[in-house]
DNA sequence: CTTAAATACGCTAAAATTAGGCGTATTTCA
DNA sequence: TGAAATACGCCTAATTTTAGCGTATTTAAG
C-alpha cells in the first residue's frame, strides 16, 4: 500500500527541475535522465504522458525541441498528475473497474473501503504540486545543493 | 500508488466480522474464510500477524480455539494494522531501509517525497479502525445487508 | 492416548504488476 | 538530407504479490 512507483518519481523530478528553469526555457528529456541518471526511455514517457494526457507540459518538436510547463503548479494537485500517469486511481479494482471480483456479494468492507479511498482522493486533491516541489520555503534561487529536509 | 492488497483486505474483513459478534465470543481463521469465500491460509496468516505482532487480537490454541479482539478498535489506527500486516511503511525504500537507491546522490526529490510520507502516515494514523469499520452511522444490529456508502 | 481441529510458520510456485528497452514514425532545425 | 527531438506500440525481464503445501504445536473430546 502506498508506493509510490518510478514514473511518479521521474515525473516529480522532472517537474521539479523544469520549475527551476527560466520562463520559456525548454527542456528535453534526455537532459533530465542524464541530470538524474533515471532511463531515458521511462523518462521520456512521463514527460510524453504529462504533456498529452494532460496540459501540464508542452511539448515542442523537432531538434531544439523540448518541454515547458504551462500550468501554474499551484493548481495541479498530486492526484491530478498520478491519474496522468496511472490513469483512474482507486485503492481497489472493483471502485471503479466492471470489477470481476470474485468474492463479490459476501464482501462486508464495500463501504469502508469506499469511504477510505474518498478521503485519501481528498487528501491528494488538497496538495498541490507546487506546495509540494517548491515547499513553503522561497527558492533558493541558485541551483545547487538541495537541502534534505527529514531524512 | 495506493492501492490495497489482499492480506490488508482480508485483516479488515475479519476485523469487521468479528467487531459485529458478541464480546467474548471467539471467532476461527476457517469461520471468516468460509463467509468470504477468501482463501484459507492468507485469511489464517493475517489474523496470525494481528495476534502475533500486535495486540489487536488475542488466539486460543487447540480445538475449539479461535481468535478474539482484544483492542478498542477505536485506537488502533489503519496505519497501525498497516504496518502489522506489511510491516514498515514508506513511499519509498530509500526512506527506511539503508536504500541501494542507484540515483541516490542526484535525486531531487528526497525532501519533497519525505514530507509527502509523513503527511501521508498522520492520515492514516489519524483514521481509526472503528471509524473506518464501524463508520459514523450505528450498528444495525442485525448483520444482513450491508448498506454500500458511495457506489 | 489417540484423533481431530485449531493456531503458527517456513518454503515454494504461480500469477500479476512494474520497469526497462527496442524499433519506428513524425517533426523540425541546420 | 541528416541529426535531434517528441510520440508510441510492443516485447521481455525483474520484482512483487498471491496462493498453496507441509509440518509442528496446542488443546478438547472420545
Amino acid at each position: 500500500m502506498n508506493k509510490i512507483n518510478r514514473k511518479l518519481e521521474y515525473a516529480l523530478m522532472a517537474l521539479k527541475y523544469m520549475s527551476q528553469k527560466m520562463p520559456g526555457e525548454l527542456t528535453t528529456a534526455k537532459e533530465v535522465s542524464d541530470a538524474f541518471h533515471t532511463p531515458f526511455d521511462a523518462t521520456a514517457r512521463v514527460m510524453q504522458q504529462m504533456a498529452q494526457k494532460s496540459g501540464i507540459l508542452r511539448a515542442e518538436y523537432g531538434a531544439n525541441g523540448g518541454y515547458q510547463i504551462t500550468k501554474d503548479l499551484a493548481k495541479v494537485s498530486i492526484h491530478d498528475l498520478v491519474e496522468v500517469i496511472e490513469g483512474p486511481t482507486a485503492l481497489v479494482k472493483c471502485l471503479h473497474k466492471e470489477a470481476p471480483c470474485e468474492i463479490q456479494g459476501t464482501c462486508n468492507i464495500v463501504s469502508p473501503i469506499t469511504d477510505l479511498n474518498h478521503r485519501l482522493t481528498e487528501f491528494y486533491k488538497s496538495l498541490s504540486l507546487k506546495e509540494l516541489l517548491v515547499g513553503r520555503v522561497a527558492m533558493p534561487a541558485k541551483k545547487s545543493t538541495e537541502v534534505v529536509a527529514h531524512g
